[in-house]
DNA sequence: GCCGTTTTCGGCCCGACTGTTTTCAGTCG
């Protein structure tokens, strides 16, 4: 079992028990072990194995009775009063639970009344009018259960947008809210602010005097298919390419709360404000009100909210209630990694590589722009059929044009690569004496991606065992929205790769940001090494770098962690010590 | 069900919006 399936047993088990209207906190602690759970840097089964039911219990959220449920499911497959639960309900309920709207509530009113079996037969009642003669129902209940109907099944196909395709839509809005002058200041905020990979709504916020103007002028931006809320101080529609973008306004003096309150993480919020109410202070987007004397404190600006709870003030990118704020209040913060912190990029296609375009030259000249000192051109390598790639002679030749540009230029340096393919056995595709000339080697896995866990993991490890390979190439497979990651035993990967003084790659690319924020902060902790590289196919593309730097940020990455951030001769050293020629 | 520089018992974040109500429950973020 995959944590993946630990933690949905564990959500299931919290619906459930919401429907049966049981205590709310025990729900609210079931929902925190199933996040827990999915947050957790290595698999459950290897923490059972090796510190039993007291390594679960010191997780965070997991207290005996999950660690007891754990360690049945693990040891005979199945959890008894898990089965029991679901026995005891029925699943058009849980299905219920999935359209927007209708809580446990609306859902027990609605199953009790009208006998239903699927989502069909609330559609069918809806449809012919019978909702609306039940208890505590009336027309307009029946058309939002209708809509929200609709838009659980467009969302079910396209739940989520890539960091890169929201960034556009919040910009246009934003634009759009700053042609009213009453606009002093506006943020994208929520899981945009903090850089998360995929978002699934937009939050935006305003400080202004007139709220309830800016809402109403919010609820009518063109795109808006459909409004869905329209307060004094709130507003939200659907975008119409189906994703729900939320918005707030307050006054300017508030506007420091009000970003610390929208950006989250809910599990920040929470935490901290857990923390606050235990010092007598209670934490909303208004302010923070000592609860002894009543008296609310504005803040116009975010750090100072944090200041006044006497901690630092955490990088939105790993406000995720990870320990950041346990770190904020021991002034223990890491320094993420800035973009003024990259020196280069180590995983850059030109022409040579069939499915990529632009000159050496141009790449070189786009590079330097950036600001960079070097940039490794690593092209595919020929069993990539897709790719047209280079064979090992082909390579070499190519280092010669690479060396050739690099006689034409002072200040900046192409390194000659190659981005080899890790074999189905774990063999690399390129001789180990061709490899020994090129001064970067980035091997990755591109084919045979259903292997089983242990094959896989194998199969990386022998990658990281040649001498010659420098960096793991997006190292998970993963295609957001497409394709989930491999299964591997990361910690063994991790602890391999530091061993060995191989990189891992944080692949800027959007539709792979790979490895993800929790693996990177898990092979730091182990001792690797990162490379945060764009695998660009166009010079342009290089300006992709940013968000392989924000999954870097939110997985705590440091300069220090990262092999991109050093200066070339520093670099030169790090890869070197293998005995490749530089 | 979880958790502990107030606590091993008694707490558990905060507030807005909607719909159906005449003062609030349910839901959401």
């Amino acid at each position: 079992m995959t944590n993946r399936d630990f933690a949905k047993i564990f959500e299931q088990i919290s619906e459930i028990l919401e429907l049966r209207r049981a205590d709310r906190f025990r729900v609210l602690a079931y929902q925190k072990a199933a996040r827990e759970i999915d947050h957790l840097g290595e698999d459950l089964d290897d923490l059972y194995r090796r510190g039993g039911l007291k390594a679960l219990e010191a997780q965070a959220g997991i207290g005996t009775s999950v660690a007891r449920k754990i360690e049945e499911l693990i040891k005979t497959g199945s959890c008894r009063e898990y089965e029991k639960l679901k026995q005891q309900t029925a699943p058009v309920m849980l299905e219920l639970l999935q359209i927007p709207g209708i809580g446990p509530r609306t859902a027990q009113k609605l199953y009790r009344n009208l006998k239903l079996k699927s989502l069909r037969d609330l559609e069918a009642a809806a449809r012919q009018g019978r909702i609306q003669n039940l208890p505590g129902f009336k027309a307009k209940t029946e058309e939002n259960i209708l809509s929200a109907l609709r838009s659980l099944r467009r969302r079910q196909k396209e739940a989520r947008y890539l960091l890169s395709t929201a960034e556009p839509i919040a910009e246009d809005i934003i634009q759009y809210l700053k042609r009213l002058p009453a606009v002093e200041k506006i943020d994208a905020v929520g899981s945009l602010r903090r850089r998360q990979e995929t978002i699934g709504d937009i939050d935006l916020i305003v400080g202004a005097r007139s709220p309830r103007r800016i809402v109403e002028y919010f609820c009518r931006y063109p795109r808006a298919r459909q409004v869905l809320a329209r307060g004094r101080t709130k507003g939200s529609f659907l975008h119409e390419k189906m994703l729900r973008v939320d918005l707030e306004v307050l006054p300017l003096a508030a506007y420091g709360s009000l970003l610390q309150h929208f950006t989250g993480s809910k599990e920040h919020n929470v935490e901290l404000r857990t923390m606050a109410k235990s010092r007598g202070y209670s934490i909303s987007e208004y302010g923070v009100k000592d609860e002894k004397t009543g008296r609310m404190r504005k803040f116009q600006d975010e750090a100072a909210v944090y200041r006044f709870l006497k901690m630092d003030c955490p990088p939105p990118e790993i406000r995720e209630g990870r320990g950041e704020i346990k770190a904020a209040l021991s002034h223990h913060l890491p320094r993420l990694v800035t973009s003024r912190a990259i020196k280069g990029d180590l995983h850059v296609h030109s022409e040579a590589s069939g499915d990529a375009a632009g000159r050496l030259e141009d790449i070189a000249a786009a590079a330097m722009k950036r600001g960079y000192q070097y940039l490794a051109v690593t092209e595919h390598t020929a069993s990539l059929g897709v790719a047209q790639g280079l064979t090992g002679r082909q390579l070499l030749k190519h280092r010669q044009k690479i060396q050739a540009v690099n006689r034409k230029i002072s200040g900046f340096r192409l390194l000659a690569g190659v981005e080899a393919d890790i074999r189905a056995d774990g063999s690399i595709d390129i001789a180990d004496d061709i490899l020994a000339q090129l001064d970067v080697v980035v091997a990755s896995v591109h084919s045979a991606l259903r292997q089983s866990e242990a094959v896989m993991t194998r199969r990386i490890l022998r990658a990281i065992a040649n001498p010659h390979v420098d960096i793991i190439g997006h190292p998970s497979g993963r295609l957001l929205l497409q394709r989930d990651p491999y299964d591997a035993e990361w910690p063994e990967i991790f602890r391999a790769a530091a061993r060995a003084g191989v990189a891992l790659e944080v692949n800027a690319y959007p539709e792979r940001l790979d490895l993800n924020d929790v693996l990177i902060r898990s092979a730091i902790q182990f001792g690797a090494k990162l490379a945060i590289n764009t695998d660009a196919h166009a010079p342009a593309q290089l300006a992709l770098l940013p968000y392989g730097l924000a999954m870097a940020r939110r997985g705590w990455a440091e300069a220090s962690d990262v092999i991109n951030t050093f200066a070339l001769p520093r670099l030169l050293k790090w890869l070197g010590r293998k005995g490749n020629i530089k």
